[in-house]
RNA sequence: CGGGGCGUAGCGUAGUGGCUAGCGCGCCUGCUUUGGGAGCAGGAGACCGGGAGUUCGAAUCUCCCCGCCCCGACCA
């Protein structure tokens, strides 16, 4: 039992300056956490039964799933990390420190190596496969912005699982056991998800899926298909795109445009010398770009910008990518900057690539790559080719979903949880192998699983907070039921007291506001800000032998009669 | 790393060159009060983020550094 009298807590009757974030204001205001530096938080009794609450259903759920829990160092000696390249690729992401002999270490951001190493350790047969295994471990990353409170900390716990497999039917069946069990976690966590196909990145990997919150603070942005349920990363949205089966446009023809650089500005003209009425959506945008130092030209409608993060994710095998500057069409003398087009781009020496919009066949109006000349009639095919299609485009609400053509909205999350086939990346570079049936070695294929533990709590109360303050979901918060003692006579605080014990004896975790010296006003402030779902008081109507019920969530109250409430109570709650 | 903002007591803040840095919340003591963040009286608590400088005089002006928040870039 948790008495408010002597509890490490002190609730705050304004927000603090530094949060923005409800779950951020909210877990500060009722004495859940406090920032120690950017990105780094304790916490208090409060918050920490919180956390361990979110723990233990995680952990339930992975031990219920067949998957075994291990527990690695957070402090790691560099040379698993050097076999891998990452300590070079992970960059300034990585906390590094070194020893009294000046060997290096550093504080592990992810275990992929440790979990890959530890089973090569001990295993080295197929017959000891499938195996999955967990941790819940502390996690350091050197973001180079954290923010939002505990949603995105530079030290912050993640449950990590990896799966070993000795075949891809393996891996796809481990995959789906851990899609699976996510799927408990969550829905006992009480958070309303979202599964979305997403690029693997940076890992490496195949397939991935990532679970998103919604909520209209989250930091990642996605597209959802209200009608067929389709949702995805932005990176991962499929352009929907007709075949063009119109007629053969005339030909090409060049047209003076003297003072027209912009998309804009190309409408305006057109429309008016040529008495048309088009749009941006009829103009070609050529984007130019350096695609690891290689130029490449980007085909858009003009009405849509690049998404160079969709571009990224898309062209295989390119690492960094950026917009041409002044320096570089200097290198390039026949793109003249506002009047660029995709015809001559052979000759240039641009690798072009078109968004699917740009269907072969449509015909489009854009530059003649010489200065103050754009050309019409420009048609997919015929006056250009191009060297392949990839999503390039800007997603926007409305675009028609890739299943059922919906048009999609575009909402923003939380990143609860990630899975992915990872493949063989790992136990290839650390030379994890088993024997098969032949007695042959074997590379293992690997999933990597992971859920944000201490980013789900605020998750939970980004999801779940209302205006008077927090609203945990039973299993989740602090104390089930929140008894307050309102009065002064020692007949309320003896009754409240035996109440208390009755309930803890019937199973529930009880948080007692026994304080003699705060006023019924702020216990009752103080118990919608904590947010405990279920608040019992008493006290004036302990005189005629009652007390009150109430449920956080929906602001009902009940009456029970005080003699016995114990057992109506534990009777409302279940 | 680019852009913007901020740093004064545990929290929220006032104070743009001039008395001993002010107020609210919280905290301590006493009295009163106790169903919606009570009242009165008294009190503790601040090297005004740090350093250097300008000045008779700096929380206030200048420079450097540090820290924090937001947008972007980046990011299992």
């Amino acid at each position: 039992m948790l008495r408010m009298s002597t509890l490490l807590l002190r609730t705050l009757r304004e927000d603090p300056a530094d949060a923005e974030v409800a779950s951020h204001r909210l877990l500060v205001r009722a004495g859940y956490v406090r920032r120690v530096a950017a990105g780094i938080y304790s916490w208090l009794p409060l918050g920490y039964r919180t956390y361990r609450n979110v723990e233990k259903v995680i952990r339930e759920e992975m031990d219920n799933a067949g998957f075994q829990e291990v527990h690695f160092p957070s402090l790691l000696p560099r040379e698993p990390y050097e076999e891998t390249n990452r300590w070079h690729e992970y960059g300034p992401d990585l906390f590094r420190l070194k020893d009294r002999r000046g060997n290096d270490y550093l504080l592990g951001p992810t275990h992929e190596e440790m979990f890959t190493l530890m089973v090569k350790g001990e295993f080295s047969s197929y017959k000891d496969l499938p195996l999955s295994i967990y941790q819940i471990q502390t996690k350091f990353r050197d973001e180079p912005r954290p923010r939002s409170g505990i949603i995105r900390g530079r030290e912050f716990v993640m449950k990590d699982s990896y799966s070993f497999d000795i075949d891809d039917a393996g891996l796809e069946a481990s995959y789906q056991r851990h899609r699976e069990a996510y799927i408990k976690t969550f829905n006992r966590l009480g958070l309303k998800f979202n599964i979305v196909s997403a690029m693997s990145g940076a890992m490496g990997g195949s397939k991935s899926e990532e679970f998103l919150a919604p909520c209209p603070t989250g930091e990642d942005t996605y597209v959802l298909c209200e009608k067929c349920g389709f949702a995805a990363n932005v990176e991962a949205m499929v352009t929907k795109v007709a075949p063009y089966n119109g007629e053969l446009p005339p030909a090409l023809e060049v047209f003076d445009s003297p003072n027209t650089p912009t998309i804009d500005s190309l409408v305006d003209l057109v429309n008016s010398k040529f008495g048309v009425t088009i749009t941006g959506a009829d103009t070609l945008k050529n984007v130019l770009l350096l695609a690891d130092g290689k130029a490449i030209s980007v085909l858009v409608p003009g009405d849509r910008e690049v998404d160079l993060k969709r571009v990224g994710a898309n062209l295989v095998g390119v690492q960094e990518i950026r917009l041409f500057e002044e320096e570089d069409f200097a290198k390039f003398p026949g793109l003249v900057k506002g009047y660029v087009g995709p015809q001559d781009a052979a000759e240039l020496g641009i690798t072009v690539y078109a968004d699917p919009r740009i269907v072969i066949g449509s015909q489009w109006i854009t530059g003649a790559n010489a200065r103050d000349k754009h050309a019409r009639y420009v048609t997919h095919g015929r006056d250009f080719t191009v060297t392949a299609f990839v999503e390039a485009a800007e997603v926007k609400a409305g675009d028609p979903c890739p299943n059922c053509e919906t048009p999609v909205v575009i909402d923003r999350a939380i990143e609860i949880g990630h899975i992915f086939q990872l493949g063989r990346k790992y136990a290839q570079a650390l030379g994890l192998t088993v024997l098969d049936q032949n007695g042959k070695a074997q590379v293992v294929t690997m999933g990597s699983y992971g859920i944000g533990v201490s980013r789900a709590v605020a998750a939970i109360a980004e999801q779940s907070y209302d205006e008077i303050g927090l609203n945990w979901p039973r299993e989740i918060a602090p104390a089930e039921v929140h008894l307050v003692a309102a009065g002064k006579e020692d007949a309320i605080f003896d009754y409240a007291a035996k109440l208390a014990i009755e309930l803890e004896l019937a199973g529930l975790t009880v948080l007692f506001d026994d304080r003699r010296d705060a006023s019924a006003g702020v216990k009752f402030k103080d118990a919608e800000l904590i947010g405990i779902p279920y608040i019992v008081i008493v006290g004036k109507s302990l005189a005629e032998g009652k007390i009150e019920f109430r449920v956080r969530a929906t602001g009902s109250k009940e009456e029970f009669v005080a003699e016995g409430a114990h057992a109506e109570i534990l009777n409302a709650i279940n």
